[in-house]
DNA sequence: CGGACATTTCTGTAATCTCCGAAATTAGTA
DNA sequence: TACTAATTTCGGAGATTACAGAAATGTCCG
C-alpha cells in the first residue's frame, strides 16, 4: 500500500505512543497501519508497506492477536491469512482498557490479596497491614466500578459518555 | 527501615507492575516504600532500605515528584529532603490517569489534529481521512468525558463510584 | 569565604529489548 | 507422497535502557 505523508506521520506517532505504553513499537505501527487500510491486509504487503522483517510481522501479529485487536479472514483460492483490525474506535478503546485491567490491575488485587493475607503472621505492624487494606479496598472499588460499567450495553455506554459530567445532577443531593 | 517478608513482597510487586506500565522498575519500588512508610523518609534511607545506588533514587525521586506522587517536606534541623507519598490511594489514582492522559493521550489527540489537517493536501484518499476523523472524534469523546468527571468535587466522583452501574437507571430510557 | 553535607550529573558497564535472517514447521496442492 | 508457498521459531548482532560509582554542583552554616 501506497503512504501519503500524513498516513506515515499517524503511523509514526502511533508507534511512539505504543512505545510509551509499553508496547513494542512495531506492533503500535502495525495496528496503525492496519486500523487505516481499508482492506485486509497480508503479512507480506506489511512488510513491504512499513519495511519491517516478515518474522517480526508475523510475532507483532500474533500479538495483536492476543490482544483482540487484529482478526484474520480468509479469501478464496488465497492461502494467505488477511489481517484487519477491529474496526470502531470505541471498541478499541475498550478492547485495550480491559486487556490492561487483565494483564496489570486484576494480577496486583491478587498480589494484595495475598501480601494482606501474609501480613497477618509475619510481624508486619497493624498501620502497614492497614495500608494493605486501604489499598486494596480501593483499587477493588474501581475495579468493581469499571466491571459494572463495562457490562452495560453499549448504548448505554454510549449515551453515559455523551452525559459526561452532567450525570451528577441526578445524584442524591449536595456536592 | 525494616522490611517483614510481606513488605517486601509488595514492593517487588509494585515495581514488576511499574515495570509493565512503562515505569522503571526502581521508581515504581520507591513508591511502593514511600506509600507503606509511616513516617516520610530521606534519600539515604532509601538506599540502605532498597539496596539501590544513592544516584539512581536520586532520579526516581526526581522522577516521582514529577509525576505528583511524590512530595518533600523539611524538618527542624534537619536540612535533608523528607520525601513521603500522596497519602489517598483514590488521589494517587486520579494522580496516575492524570499523568498518563497529560503525556500520551493529549499529545496524541494533538498528533491528530495535525495529521488530520496535514491529510487535506497530500493526496490522502477520502476514507483515510473519515478514519482519521473518527479516530480524532471518539478519543476526543472520551477525553471530554474524563475531564469533566474529573472537575466534579472528590464527594461526587465517590458517590459516581459507588454507585457504579446503577447510574444508568437514571438515563432516559431504553438499553 | 570555607567547610560539611546533600543532591545531581556524568561515565562506563551490565542487562534488556528489538529486530533481522536463517532454519524449521505447517498447510495447501498435485 | 512429494512439492511449494506461508508462517513461525530460533539465534545472535545491534540498539536501548538501567544502574553503580565517581565527580561536580548546590546549599547552609559559622
Amino acid at each position: 500500500m501506497q503512504l501519503t505523508p500524513s498516513m506515515q506521520d499517524f503511523i509514526l506517532h502511533w508507534g511512539e505512543m505504543g512505545a510509551k505504553w509499553g508496547v513494542n513499537r512495531s506492533v503500535a505501527q502495525i495496528h496503525a497501519l492496519l486500523h487505516l487500510s481499508p482492506d485486509p491486509m497480508t503479512a507480506e504487503e506489511i512488510c513491504d508497506t512499513l519495511s519491517l522483517a516478515r518474522s517480526n510481522v508475523s510475532t507483532a501479529l500474533k500479538e495483536l492477536q492476543g490482544w483482540k485487536l487484529v482478526k484474520t479472514s480468509r479469501q478464496l483460492g488465497d492461502r494467505r491469512d488477511h489481517f484487519h483490525s477491529v474496526r470502531d474506535m470505541f471498541d478499541l478503546v475498550n478492547t485495550v482498557v480491559e486487556g490492561r485491567r487483565e494483564r496489570e490491575y486484576v494480577p496486583t488485587l491478587e498480589a494484595l490479596r495475598i501480601v494482606a493475607a501474609e501480613a497477618g503472621s509475619d510481624g508486619t505492624p497493624e498501620h502497614i497491614r492497614a495500608r494493605y487494606a486501604e489499598t486494596l479496598d480501593t483499587m477493588q472499588q474501581f475495579d468493581d466500578w469499571y466491571s459494572e460499567i463495562a457490562k452495560l450495553p453499549r448504548g448505554t455506554q454510549t449515551a453515559l459518555l455523551k452525559l459526561g459530567a452532567k450525570i451528577a445532577r441526578f445524584l442524591p443531593k449536595g456536592s
